[in-house]
DNA sequence: TATTGGCACTCGCCGGCTCTGAGTGCCAAT
DNA sequence: ATTGGCACTCAGAGCCGGCGAGTGCCAATA
């Protein structure tokens, strides 16, 4: 008995028969290996190849009698040597530039755009995160009052993210004095990160109570209220979720079921997604790869897209396991770098 | 031959079938009716009934050898009849209130926490349309720079409704003038509607041009701007789709699948439910009712909520014919009844 | 020694068959 | 008018057998 080999031959009919499993959906024969594979091997060959590739775990047989299926780790195999290079198809490029071609960089637009894109070009489910809000920095705060004890506040950040909040105050504030408290904060913090900025409050309300002037207290109090309140996460958009329901590896409903509440819990794959922000380049996660059950049929697509040095979001797409690796790769490549740069260049 | 007929134990005997196929969603024999049914009948007695009311269209057989399933026409029946009393639940009653008791009544606030609500108590689709942003009253209007040619506009009604927008500009208009630009208009246009302020703003710009200085003239131009891009209509919130798979009549994954998109059509949805904005109580609209093919086995229970005389929303909830009509009815007329209240009492 | 043609074998799928049981429609009896 | 009785219908489950794609293995080949 010798150890099954994993040599050229073996890479080069694992991606012939992941590149036909992607197209067809169909478990793949080894006389179909053979007639396409460039080497002229005879089917009986390819059986053996097969084989051994199966035993290295990089194939399964759905059943004796069917052809073979690429594992997760056959896809792994397949991304991991497919070469990097210019993939991406002219009609998606052009259709990238110009559904982004009039957006200002602005994350209020993105959040919309974005996934829409995405999930268009690739018939899957297209996402985006944005950052998160304690690394966006203080453009425009706004409080307007709504009734006796209740103010609205409105937040911007550099990046063009708009946040809002619904605050309970103790008593009631004229809106020229909310006015005044607004422009203080603006004044004082524009251009701090919230962190700094809750800080810089912690700091302000430890000086000697009484040498705050009523306008600055209230100022420091209500923005203070707007931090301590962070509430529910909105940072994810998903888009096209029905998309999913076409392949036909979803057919199981109590699958899609799993799949579509795990969708509504938005906060917990924000979670998920905000562990890969640090990494660079576009990166995939085939089946178990992702921690996550429910995803053990999903492939995640994700890249970062940087704000400036230090934060920034993610973005990608998710979809079955067989999906068209190099297409998608390259353009959620392509946008979160076209994005990256839109938000550079007008952080001005 | 005799014509079927419809008399007070036709009607009992089809409010039994329903209440028993809503209960446990099988088709309904005579043997079951006649255990159930108060009146002392034989099988062979309810099916002479039974035949009756599927000749009269109440009543329809899956197959031959099944039991009865009421029709959309059965469905109607059995609502029309039904007491509009006191059927809501304590359990649900004593729910809604603790989570609509911390609510101030404010749009933004409505859009998320009702439909949640609304479908956490049903297990349904819960859904809820703000009202037209023509109709909604300026409160506040904000202009905010984000670069040379493009700011974002923050426009807040006196319910509570929180609408943005961004705008590309013609020339770069510094943050202070922008600032002017917005307590002008406020000041100006504080209370009217935004088909007053449109028509005030045209008019303010027929006069004759060389009278603007140059803040008035900024002002109208910003805020026409605004008023001209009515933009994609975000006023329509769903929750709990996912429920629907719960559901065995849904178990087809083509039908799941266009409602499904339907659902991301949001624009669709919104023209189709604005059209009830107008008719007072609760209103059920079953299966082929709708107009929509895709909510053919749908149900709509819809009630408005006004905001002020002349003006309000719809809210309320989606799901498989064979839903629990009492109760749903209940809780939909119940919260929109507290949600206006709310509105009105905040209206100040 | 690597490759290949041949061949027996496996097993999911499909169509057809039967059996079962719930439910019906109708009729004659009450 | 109601009801017991009875023949009838039909979906669904379970069983069989044929088919066909695809495999594993082995002996023949270059």
């Amino acid at each position: 008995m010798t150890t099954p080999s994993f040599d050229a031959r073996a890479v080069e009919i694992l991606r012939s028969i992941v590149q036909h499993y992607i197209l067809t959906g169909e478990p793949v024969g080894s006389r179909a290996v053979s007639k396409l594979s460039s080497e002229g091997l005879s089917p009986a060959s390819v059986r053996n190849v097969m084989a051994d590739l199966e035993e290295l775990g990089y194939l399964a047989q759905p059943h004796t009698s069917a052809g073979r299926v690429p594992t997760d780790k056959g896809y792994r195999q397949y991304v991991d040597t497919v070469p990097p290079g210019r993939t991406l198809p002219r009609g998606d490029r052009a259709l990238i530039d110009e559904s982004l071609g009039g957006a200002g960089g602005e994350m209020t637009e993105a959040m919309e755009v974005i996934p829409r894109l995405l999930s268009r070009l690739t018939s899957q489910v297209g996402w985006f995160v944005a950052p998160p809000i304690q690394a966006t920095i203080l453009k425009h705060i706004e409080f307007i009052r709504l009734h006796e004890h209740r103010v609205l506040v409105v937040f911007v950040d550099r990046a063009g993210t708009l946040t809002h909040k619904i605050l309970e105050t103790d008593r009631d504030h004229p809106q020229a004095e909310l006015d005044r408290a607004g422009r203080y904060l603006v004044d004082q913090f524009a251009g701090q990160t919230l962190s700094d900025i809750r800080a810089g409050l912690v700091a302000l309300m430890a000086e000697e109570k009484a040498r705050f002037d009523v306008l600055l207290k209230n100022a420091v109090e209500l923005g203070s209220g707007f931090l301590n309140s962070t509430g529910p996460e909105k940072r994810l958009v998903l888009e096209g979720a029905s998309n999913l329901m076409k392949h036909p590896e979803f057919a199981d409903v109590a699958t899609m079921r799993s799949l579509f509440e795990t969708f509504e819990e938005k906060h917990r794959l924000v979670s998920l997604l905000d562990r890969y922000v640090d990494q660079p380049g576009v990166q995939v996660f085939i089946g178990r790869e992702n921690r996550d059950p429910t995803l053990d049929n999903l492939t995640l697509v994700v890249s970062k897209y940087s704000l400036d040095d230090r934060t920034g979001g993610t973005l990608g797409v998710l979809g079955p396991t067989r999906m068209e690796y190099e297409r998608v790769v390259a353009l959620v490549g392509y946008i979160s770098f076209l994005f990256s740069d839109l938000l550079h260049r007008h952080d001005g």
